[in-house]
DNA sequence: CTGAAAGCGCTTACAG
DNA sequence: CTGAAAGCGCTTACAG
């Protein structure tokens, strides 16, 4: 069974499809067509059930109504509350979102700019990986609006939206000063992103503006795409060779790792010995103890991003790149 | 700057459009183009770095290579993990996913159905809610293949992979009868979905298998869209006014609120009173003490859905409905 | 071995 | 007040 096409509508209306057309479009007024006809041609399409081919109207118009929303993983808690945030606030006005996750590959991402490219989709939303600069550059010589957010890519030039890491792990180190820590340790990842190391900047600043020295065997660089046991291995290993006395987590699923970490080897959380996550998890508010987090906070981050590429939108990509750094929200808990 | 046209291409190379479309699309063999010109071609496309425009493609053929999956809510990890694991297998098969989520809501099921439609995806994966009958209905008419997940519809008669609900609250139930338990209490939602509604008859069936009366007073309907302190108040008032010493939580969010609930009132889960989540999560883990929870086995639906899928793309649609009961598993914790 | 031409379903400048 | 026609960028049956 084919679908209806705007000609069957017009062949039943006995009117043009330029007619039927501008009916759709609402444009009928401004063309003067005429009442009854305007009447006669929704009714048809009402009773028909008739949907105009996306399509095709892509096709014609160049534009698509469509924003790409490139991921790190979907089944990331932080990315997921994100695009679904993004896609109410993008829904009411009008766009849809298509995502998808680069799972950290350059390749992936790269396929995946080129796939939301050959769909001509209208903007993108990118948290952004190194090595897509390229890419990248290249869509915003096109004139497609491109917003960064959660990490930034220092070589593109073009708005991002993002939470203040540094001041966020400056914070946290001080809180753990304050509490009279000495020995603080860093578990943190090895991929070179800018979110990641301006929290390693923020511990480090925090650390020197204390007068603490910067010791690095309490960093801990954990691999990427490891397994979950070498993690926690890594981290009992830490815990257990060092003095440590507080640590920052500087993602959510490493402080979880972290957590199972600290059940194996029996080392409580309390007076003497303090942790804090960076982005928030259900599990930490029901951890015994409950555990500190940091938290981003992702309706002004998703409201941010999607003001941004309104403006990019219907202003034909003119606008100077704009920063925008949100506060984020050290919650400390028991 | 506007994007290289197939048109470009053919006259760089100095051949017709109809050439370079046969190389673009593997036919150059079979439709015995020279080598020299395949080669010609290839270069100069990989030189511009000319991509096809998939809309025009999809336009003129009819198909897309997407794959629309229609969710409730991405950002409940049940649902964002299985869309990573899906969105996975159907990449390395050529497939692109495009998601969207209904939360719950009958007329934004139906917006997302129009919208896969008018952008013609191939196929559709959906985890249904009631009333979307008849736009599925037409959907399967047009021969589109559709595949249910989650949860069934029984009037509609399409391919359908879920878990054996109904077994795994039954088996839930038994165990805590098992450990000796009497006053089982049910933690449900007042969604009227068939894999919530069988959850509710495991527990029923159990219960009367040992000669247990079932009592509506243990049972507690939370209405879907309230605010999480409602929930755990009534949470509370169950676990304070009913002599309750196990209860089975139908939803892994509704097991978190119902921690929270047992953490206000200081109830300790032990010998005396046990727990079990339908749907695992990082939480259970970490509880103290551990939580035991029902795990569906993700990758199993995931690859079970797709093999429909692509089934049914490869064979035109002419397939009887299966229906794929994936068995779960009870992980009994501490 | 290769190309001219029709057609997918729309939108819109132009003409009347 | 309304319509014929061009064109968006492809694919493919047909012809040579």
């Amino acid at each position: 069974m084919k679908s209806l096409s705007i000609k069957d509508i017009a062949v039943k209306a006995n009117v043009s499809i330029t007619t039927v057309s501008f009916i759709i479009n609402g444009k009928a007024k401004e063309k003067s067509i005429s009442e009854a006809v305007i009447e006669k041609v929704k009714k048809i399409i009402e009773e028909s059930g008739y949907k105009p081919n996306q399509i095709a109207r892509s096709l014609r118009t160049g534009n698509s109504n469509i924003i790409g929303l490139i991921i790190e993983d979907i089944s990331n808690s932080f990315f997921s509350r994100i695009a679904r945030l993004i896609e109410d606030k993008a829904y009411k006005r009008g766009y849809k979102i298509i995502y998808s996750s680069t799972e950290n590959n350059v390749d992936k991402a790269k396929e995946l700019i080129n796939l939301f490219k050959s769909r001509k989709v209208d903007a993108y939303i990118i948290s952004p990986i190194k090595g897509i600069e390229e890419d990248v550059q290249m869509l915003l010589d096109d004139g497609n609006p491109v917003i960064f957010f959660d990490r930034n890519l220092p070589d593109v030039d073009t708005s991002y939206v993002g939470a203040d890491h540094f001041n966020a792990s400056y914070q946290s180190i001080q809180s753990f000063i304050d509490q009279g820590k000495k020995n603080i340790a860093l578990v943190t990842t090895d991929i070179n992103v800018a979110q990641i190391t301006e929290r390693h900047d923020g511990y480090k600043k925090a650390l020197e503006d204390n007068g603490i020295a910067y010791d690095d065997d309490l960093v801990l660089k954990i691999h990427f795409n490891q397994e979950e046991n070498e993690t926690i291995a890594q981290i009992k290993s830490l815990l257990e060779n060092k003095k440590v006395d507080a640590v920052l987590f500087v993602t959510n699923y490493l402080a979880i790792s972290g957590l199972k970490a600290l059940k194996q080897i029996d080392k409580k959380i309390g007076d003497d010995f303090a942790v804090i996550a960076y982005d928030d998890h259900e599990a930490f508010e029901l951890h015994t103890p409950r555990i500190s987090a940091i938290q981003q906070p992702l309706e002004e981050i998703a409201e941010a991003i999607i003001k941004l590429i309104l403006n990019r939108l219907s202003s034909k990509g003119k606008l100077p790149a704009e920063e925008l750094i949100i506060p984020t929200r050290l919650v400390l808990r028991d």
